[in-house]
DNA sequence: TTCCAGGTTTCCT
DNA sequence: AGGAAACATGGA
């Protein structure tokens, strides 16, 4: 898999931030626009797991047993700012470290956007997003039953009950940080919801029995072990790694190449029976009919180990 | 009411 | 292996 990630894995978080104050910075890569992340965020509809203030971002960060408020903001050309704001909080190396980590990945700092770029500039379909979300980068989901999770609530429903489903799970099983009288959630652990029953969900108002199942034995497969980040991460090439997760019911191609692009961040993941991704080629070509997969198998034959960033840029045409 | 939504499972050649 | 049918549920 390494020779396929468009990271250099010899270089550590150490390696990109520095402190400032009490705070931390964080280099950012040449290919990046805060400003065009942050409007990225703000497509979110009813997000429950960040808040945008003031051109900043507000998010509780979770690292192994601790957790912590940071605000993320643009600071210069080659930094971001990370803020604890909690005031009187310690904060151990261990969680500036896990959170600089965190930012890190959630923003895919470590790709390389350059060849996309080039590749994208001859595109038809690619050329123009580019363009116009110049800087953006596939913002990640780095929990895998967060992503998980949410690839399962949002299949065949509208995003915006999708929000709300997310919503519901998130503040009835996850864990509020209080900053400034307002909560700041985080996601369920798989060792929450694990224990749980259909029936508890539901009366959470997880109304679609069939999800419900899925998280609950999503979760159980991930405390027990069988299902974890570095067993997907040993595969040797995207098609495996589907293999491993489409094996668990619940998890079809679909959310596979979801997890995989969002978490797991392969370049070649490729939810290509996306609806999103149909309705945004057929906007960019202004086409009467959503395009059929044999077109769509033909559209992106040049995008070889950047199918992930494509169907990313694609999705944005959609807000 | 009908149709659609960031699909998956089941069942069928 | 590949394809059609069944499935579930809220919102427009």
């Amino acid at each position: 898999m390494q020779h396929e990630l468009h990271t250099d894995s010899n270089l550590s978080i150490s390696d990109f931030t520095k402190d400032h104050g009490q705070d931390l910075l964080i280099h950012v890569p040449e290919e990046f626009s805060f400003t065009e992340n942050y409007s990225h965020l703000s497509t979110a509809t009813n997000e429950s797991l960040y808040t945008l203030r003031n051109g900043m971002i507000y998010k509780a960060i979770a690292v192994g047993q601790e957790a912590t408020i940071v605000e993320i903001s643009d600071y210069d050309e080659h930094y971001m700012l990370i803020r604890f704001v909690e005031e009187d909080q310690s904060i151990s190396p261990a969680l500036r470290t896990g959170v600089a980590q965190y930012v890190y990945d959630w923003f895919d700092l470590g790709t390389d956007l350059a060849p996309f770029y080039k590749m994208a500039a001859q595109d038809p379909l690619l050329q123009q997003a580019v363009v116009s979300f110049y800087g953006l980068r596939n913002m990640g989901i780095p929990d895998l039953y967060e992503a998980i999770c949410w690839g399962i609530l949002g299949q065949q429903i509208n995003l915006g009950f999708a929000y709300t489903l997310k919503r519901r799970f998130v503040e009835h099983f996850g864990q509020a940080l209080i900053y400034n009288g307002e909560s700041y959630w985080l996601f369920p652990t798989a060792e929450t919801i694990a224990t749980l029953t259909v029936d508890e969900l539901a009366a959470a108002g997880m109304t679609t029995v069939k999800k419900c199942e899925y998280l609950i034995d999503t979760a159980q497969l991930i405390v027990n072990g069988t299902l974890s980040k570095d067993e997907l991460l040993q595969a040797t090439d995207v098609k495996q790694a589907e293999k491993l997760l489409v094996k668990i019911r619940g998890i079809g191609p679909w959310t596979a190449h979801y997890v995989l692009m969002r978490c797991l961040r392969m370049p070649s993941a490729f939810p290509i029976d996306d609806v999103g991704l149909h309705n945004s080629i057929k906007h960019v070509l202004k086409m009467d009919a959503k395009p059929t997969k044999a077109h769509i198998l033909e559209l992106s034959a040049g995008w070889s180990l950047w199918e992930s960033y494509a169907t990313f840029y694609l999705w944005r045409f959609l807000y």
